[in-house]
RNA sequence: CGGUGAUUGGCGCAGCUUGGUAGCGCACUUGGUUUGGGUCCAAGGGGUCGCAGGUUCAAAUCCUGCAUCACCGACCA
């Protein structure tokens, strides 16, 4: 490709509305333009990447065995009735009605339709397993997006899904789909990291997030100092602390607290470490018999954070997890929420694993303005449970029981999930299996977000000067930089001669044809990102030499022009 | 959805307090100059000042409403 003929559409200065690294670059390197809130045009050099990334995802499913599809984006809203996501999706589901007033969906995802076509395309046991993927644009209409196409509205993924008689070719097909996406982030060139995204309610761990590391990632993850266990933060568990309770020394006596409601006040005022201090949260329970909810105390040590996913999931805990109001709060406690604690609640109490360990502790007098000090659990509180209900912190022992925990940002690039019978069973998907007995289907369902790839990939390899490829990727593999090419016939042909030599060894070259200074050209490819830069001067070529220059190191070597193209292939690594 | 802020040429911004019908840099066009790291000089083209209404002799500027966009928060198979 040459510039002249390309549509380059590079900029110097950044849009005012990108935040992130990755979405200023997208910008200034000519490869998306917003169109509308989490929407974006793709500019050729975009499109050229997504594209790479599109191709190496295809290419591994492929070897591992899934079958490309393609699916309506406008689906019809009976289907997500049946499956009675027209109801629970709300807001994130973008209706619209056509002429007819029938009303439609642009699919955010395709659980629904796949499993109407294979319904009625599979009907024998014989069929299966089977493993059907496509990639295509989503829409989901996000509260907030934002980061570019990070997170934008519209966006560009591919979505396996499974289809099986049992739990064990599930596994299989789920164990295929966690290689298979190793492989392609191996491919990729990105540092990535699969990570448990939850446990238990199918038994074993049954679902992966892969993340791509990086700094403005918007979700946390905890990885083990020293081994492979990394888990994202809401999954981490906490494990209780080590040793036993130290025993109650202390007398249980009531102290003024005035103006303290916050653990880091009380904490101040009385002199004492946070870690001392109990915090007691009140959320709603499931309603009883009288259609009513109680509250349920939840205590938790001053220095930890109520992990809100381990909540929800407590037996007997309202889901979605609701706070108690102010109001509620004071009419179970006749004090506000800055002055409460668990000892002499008539409610159920809930103790994390490491307040529950805590002798001597402070906590709340449920009186406006007081606490307790000297309180322990047993002595104080005769009936508590204890639940692990905290999100881990740094320095927490890790649950596979080897090292410590530590925490990194990460951006989630894929999911794979075992889904089990969830949409086949609303559906009525199912087979005929050898005994001739009609069996519901199980089913696995495996997504990666490819734009969203292209932008961590940004994430992770970018310098002052723009965007560093890895060569998996690149828009174009090889930049060609004349050195005055209108003033010098010799770099002209020269050029035009090592453009047709790349492009027939079937290499990406994107040569650099315009009449522009060289300062122009160099600040150009870098920023677009292109790996692997020749530049032809006249200095060299009085020797047969071209100047390599790799974009991700700064090597620069002389080559011999007759060399070119070997040296160039063999740079290239992938 | 709540909070905050923004909206002036393709992009980045000034002008608004104190009303008098718009300016700078980049980009673009033309001519010259320069040529291994975003040259320099000159001459040009391009704007219903987000939309609607109001106040006023006069509104980018003051008032009201709306829209769009962004940031923080909540939310996110």
């Amino acid at each position: 490709m040459r510039t002249s003929q390309y549509l380059l559409s590079t900029v110097k200065e950044t849009p005012s509305d990108a935040e992130i690294i990755s979405h200023k670059l997208m910008l200034r390197a000519g490869m998306v333009r917003r169109l509308g809130t989490g929407m974006f045009s793709y500019l050729p050099t975009g499109v050229r990447v997504l594209r790479k990334v599109e191709q190496i995802v295809r290419q591994e499913m492929n070897k591992a065995g899934a079958i490309e599809v393609l699916l309506p984006m406008v689906q019809p809203a009976e289907l997500w009735q049946e499956s009675g996501r027209w109801h629970t999706m709300d807001a994130e589901l973008l209706r619209f009605k056509d002429r007819h007033q029938r009303d439609y969906v642009l699919g955010p995802t395709h659980e629904e339709v796949i499993t109407d076509l294979v319904r009625r395309e599979i009907t024998s046991y014989k069929q299966l397993p089977l493993n059907l993927y496509q990639i295509q644009t989503k829409f989901r209409d996000e509260r907030r997006p934002r980061f570019g196409v990070m997170r934008a509205r519209e966006f560009m993924m591919k979505d396996a899904y499974s289809f099986h008689l049992g739990q064990d070719s599930l596994q299989q097909t789920y164990d295929a789909m966690y290689r298979a996406y190793c492989n392609i982030f191996n491919r990729l060139g990105l540092d990535y990291r699969p990570v448990q995204a939850d446990s238990g309610a199918i038994g074993g761990s049954v679902s992966h997030e892969f993340h791509v590391l990086a700094e403005s990632g918007e979700d946390a993850i905890a990885f083990s100092d020293s081994s492979d266990y990394a888990a994202n933060i809401e999954m981490a568990e906490a494990l209780a602390p080590e040793g036993s309770k130290a025993a109650a020394d202390q007398a249980l006596s009531e102290i003024a607290t005035p103006a303290a409601g916050t653990v880091a006040e009380v904490a101040a005022l009385l002199n004492i470490a946070p870690e001392t201090v109990a915090k007691t949260l009140f959320v709603l329970a499931d309603a009883g018999d009288d259609g009513k909810q109680q509250l349920i105390a939840l205590v938790l040590r001053g220095d930890h954070q109520l992990n809100e996913l381990k909540a929800e999931k407590l037996a007997g805990v309202a889901s979605p997890l609701q706070f108690a109001t102010d109001e509620q709060i004071r009419a179970l406690c006749g004090a506000g929420p800055g002055s409460v604690g668990p000892v002499g609640l008539k409610v159920r109490i809930v103790a994390d694993r490491s307040a529950a360990h805590l002798a001597d502790f402070v906590a709340g007098a449920n009186k406006d303005g007081f606490h307790l000090t000297g309180v322990n659990w047993a002595r104080d509180i005769a009936e508590y449970e204890i639940a692990d209900i905290r999100n881990i912190v740094t320095g927490d022992p890790s649950p596979c029981g080897f090292g410590k925990l530590i925490i990194k940002r990460g951006i989630e690039v894929g999911h794979i999930f075992q889904l089990g019978e969830k949409y086949s069973k609303a559906l009525k998907a199912g087979v005929l299996n050898e005994e001739g007995k009609h069996q519901t289907m199980t089913m696995g369902c495996y997504g990666v977000g490819v734009s969203r790839i292209v932008a961590a990939a940004i994430e992770q390899n970018h310098d002052d000067n723009g965007i560093i490829w890895p060569d998996a990727i690149a828009p174009f593999q090889v930049a060609l930089i004349p050195m005055n090419m209108h003033k010098s016939v010799r770099i002209a042909e020269v050029t035009e001669q090592l453009y047709q030599q790349l492009t027939a060894a079937g290499i990406e070259v994107l040569f650099d044809d315009r009449r522009e200074r060289p300062g122009v050209m160099f600040a150009d490819m870098e920023l677009v990102g292109i790996p692997h830069t020749i530049v032809i001067g006249e200095r060299n070529l009085d020797n047969q030499q071209v100047e390599y220059k790799n974009r991700r190191t700064g090597e620069k070597v002389l080559l011999d022009i007759a060399d070119v193209i070997t040296e160039i292939q063999q740079k290239i690594t992938c």
